[in-house]
DNA sequence: TCTAATAAGGACCGAAATGGTACTCTTTCG
DNA sequence: CGAAAGAGTACCATTTCGGTCCTTATTAGA
């Protein structure tokens, strides 16, 4: 299946969890138990977030992390880009020059006409979005425990 | 970088070999040598492709592939979809029930949502677009030989 | 000033996916 | 019957991915 890869998937939730509550920073430890997800993995991903400038960290005690901007103004493509690089169907897309083929292919214009519509698709989801998107109806008989997404608990 | 997987790219280039030649069927063996790449790997290929009714074998000596339908009727989703399976982003996306976050989590709405953007996006380039899109401008100095996507001869 | 908390930066490892190869079986044409 | 060609299966090397651990740097607070 085409799909982004699960440290993007966790980097979203993880994202979700930091503007979801109010706006002190927040460990790497606590996003981790909101998360349902291990302290570690928690950690490598928010220092890619801070390297890409989605989040601002604070070293030291009481230190952590807080989103760089407003929820509205991060979308799903700065996400995904910050975890995976730049969003391209091909090699030859992204880094001209790797495909001898390249002088005679015609496909190239095609393929980077559909990387900017995915592209395009990504941007066009928010960080607000996903926060305020109203949950499926609720099952009224248990309270789910909170798992990382594609775990099976 | 999120990208489709190097045997759907080859695909796609076997694809528009098979359609870019008249009509006769062809072998495998001939097509792996139009597309410069290795034999084993473009029968696996136009194994799947068959089996997704994208193209149609024949079976015996003279046997080979052509294509089952039209360029302007095959799309770049089928040739995508075929090789990798269903487009969806997240597990949660496609295959519900296996994370437990689901009864909270409001990002599934939101991954189907582009999840269906990025479809749209690869349903709107035919193979067609793919075969007749102008090679870009000839270096008239080398005539470049012609070698596979991705790989640096 | 000392200590605890916390992020930063690597190094490392096991498992899974990927890409590639080989071998055998079946079908069809001549 | 024999050669050509696809179908099916199994296998292997490499890379990537997800995850863990350890060391260093930085800051708050006792």
């Amino acid at each position: 299946m085409l799909r982004v890869s699960r440290l993007t998937d966790y980097a979203t939730l993880v994202m979700v969890c930091l503007g979801d509550t109010g706006e002190g920073v927040l460990s790497a430890q606590t996003l981790a138990d909101r998360a349902r997800l291990e302290a570690p993995t928690v950690s490598k991903l928010l220092k890619q977030l801070a390297q890409a400038g989605l989040v601002v960290s604070t070293r030291g005690a009481n230190g952590g992390y807080r989103l760089a901007r407003a929820p509205e103004s991060i979308t799903v493509a700065d996400i995904v880009t910050a975890m995976e690089g730049p969003i391209g169907m091909t090699e030859c897309s992204v880094q001209p020059g790797n495909c001898n083929l390249e002088p005679w292919c015609g496909m190239r214009v095609n393929w980077q006409r559909i990387n900017r519509a995915i592209a395009d698709a990504f941007a066009s989801v928010t960080l607000a979005d996903m926060i305020h998107a109203p949950p499926p109806a609720r099952h009224a008989t248990t309270i789910p425990l909170r798992v990382a997404a594609g775990r099976v608990s």
